[in-house]
DNA sequence: TATGAATGAGTCTTCATTCAT
DNA sequence: CATGAATGAAGACTCATTCAT
């Protein structure tokens, strides 16, 4: 008994300690040996749970998705309005993306260098889904605009969120302006689905 | 003189080569050797253009970028509707994400990866200008709403237009859908930014 | 009981699936991992029935010898001449060598890398001194000339018999001249041997 | 001009190199970084020149016999008898495989392990072609018996001289019966051409 | 005896960069 | 400016072996 959370603990370990170094190093500095002293394994060990080096980036990449689409499902209260959930959503974004800036830098890059873009589809899948099911919802409520299609403006929203905030925590020189990012954006939005 | 104007040429060949090869290859398959192979010259020869191979992302980058910039602006009628010149540079967006689309995401991931990100600001400076510039005309003819930071709102904007064209040109397993991308990002937008 | 058996038999499935996947794969590309997996057992098994990976070719290389000697020395008839006798030696060898020729490859080699040249003498030590006493008798019979030292032409004609198996077998592209070699070998020792 | 006399030269150094480690040390404990040290040349400098560490056995192969065959077609004088000739023919074997034991049997091993026995053959052709040569010269001077397949008989006289002389110096324990083997091998060749 | 997860020492190879010509 | 042979640091990955169960 024992023995099988011991087990399952040893790759979550390894992607913990992985997340850990990459964001301190970056993809290109940090070695294996890295890795495998912050997690306490063998370097062998490794490569039990890992085919090799690139393919941490899509586990990690998955891993901290998984928690992200967590926090975001347990925050948002369905009996709030659109709009409300809205904001909800860009909160955690933002915070989310504030927290774990070099990871997610880390993730596109990395999904970039080793040529799996299409492994972010997969991975936003279930978050595409789940803000396309608010869109249909608050369309059905006549709380928005009902003239869209609701797959295509999950994308985009998704993307117009998380973009900016990246714009404010990556690339932005200082985070002074996290709020004004943060009411322009929610304000643009809700005028974009305004009936 | 001839001569001069050769020599003069063999950076711009050199970053060609470049283009071409990493594209190709993708950064991390891309060698030095490929490339000046490609460009036609010694391996040395790059080093007298080029302080090192990471230097050529940037420079890449840059080289894209001015490119872009300046087809939007030789297309952009300032006389138009600020609704007709923003569908103007959809367009035009969506056409060169097609075109370019390797050379972007390596691009992205190329910047990531050298710890620049910064130099991604530097690089649209201009753009977010210009486009700065579109939007308060824009207001103060009345034709949107002027209740926003125009500043932030460029941003906001060029961040959707060109995320929607990535998602369209490099995610997306086909590019079928580009045209209903593009209706709904175009009413998107214009939603947000009606009085 | 039966168990017993099976215990017995797991040293010889191991080296009889070494003898599989060396032949097919070469001393290099062959794992311990390939080997257990082919004999169905554990990886740490292996380490129950020999010492190290190199222990391996001995033990092939005995047990290829035992079966070829065992071969010859049940098909050889003491009652017919010599030349006979050397008739059915040339054949078994040439025979043994066709069906196992990759192991037979595996064991020189095999031989030479771990440095035990002179285990191939131990080895062959029981073929030698069978061989020197059909020379023996034949020269009592008067059958072959005695101006030769017994010891060391025994060698020389296995020496002899083996290398034209295997120049014939390992070397030669094809096989369709194995007769024209067969035959001269004979000839070639039987003037030899003459009187 | 002193350049290309250089160049030449550091692909000779390296192999020189690698047959004096090889030979202390064997194949699997020779490290690259032994022979560039003892070349005197940079770890990289040894992939200019060779492709990977398992080309450089054909390489030594080919040397080596190069250097055997050109002692003894040096030393061979064309107008003595066919058994003078098969004489110092077995001389300068016996010598040769003295001298170079080591590398010899890294040669048969090597080329065993790397699997490619056939490399062999192409690297005897020429020795084979100049035996048979003289086999046929001997046979239309009434030498030697002529009902004997000329090719056929080069190839087993060969493996017999080659095959004795390395029973004695790779085989054997101490080389004190050398002149027994040498006598013996040439009684044994003489009564097989005799008429 | 048997297992197989874990170990970690060990090395081949790559490739950005340099510099003598 | 141009060359390209030479460099050598650096690290991902392998795999024989061990040992707790």
């Amino acid at each position: 008994m024992v023995r099988v959370i011991k087990e399952k603990n040893k790759r979550e370990k390894i992607l913990q300690a992985a997340i850990t170094v990459l964001s301190e190093k970056g993809l290109e500095k940090t070695k294996i040996s890295d890795i495998v002293k912050e997690a306490g394994v063998a370097q062998g060990t490794f490569y039990l749970y890992f085919p090799s080096k690139n393919a941490l980036i899509p586990a990690i990449a998955d891993s901290m998705f998984q928690k992200s689409l967590e926090k975001i499902k347990e925050k948002i209260d369905d009996n709030t309005s659109f709009f409300h959930q809205l904001e909800d959503i860009i909160d955690i974004t933002f915070q989310v993306t504030a927290e774990y800036r070099e990871v997610l830098a880390l993730c596109y890059s990395g999904l970039a260098i080793t040529g799996v873009l299409q492994e972010w589809e997969k991975i936003y899948e279930p978050y595409y889904n789940w803000i396309e099911e608010r869109i249909i919802i608050a369309q059905n409520k006549k709380e928005i605009r009902d003239d869209m299609n609701s797959r295509i403006i999950a994308k985009l929203l998704i993307e117009l969120i998380e973009g900016t905030a990246e714009q404010v925590y990556l690339f932005e020189e200082d985070e002074k302006n996290a709020s004004d990012y943060h009411r322009e954006l929610l304000s643009f939005i809700k005028h974009s689905f305004a009936k």
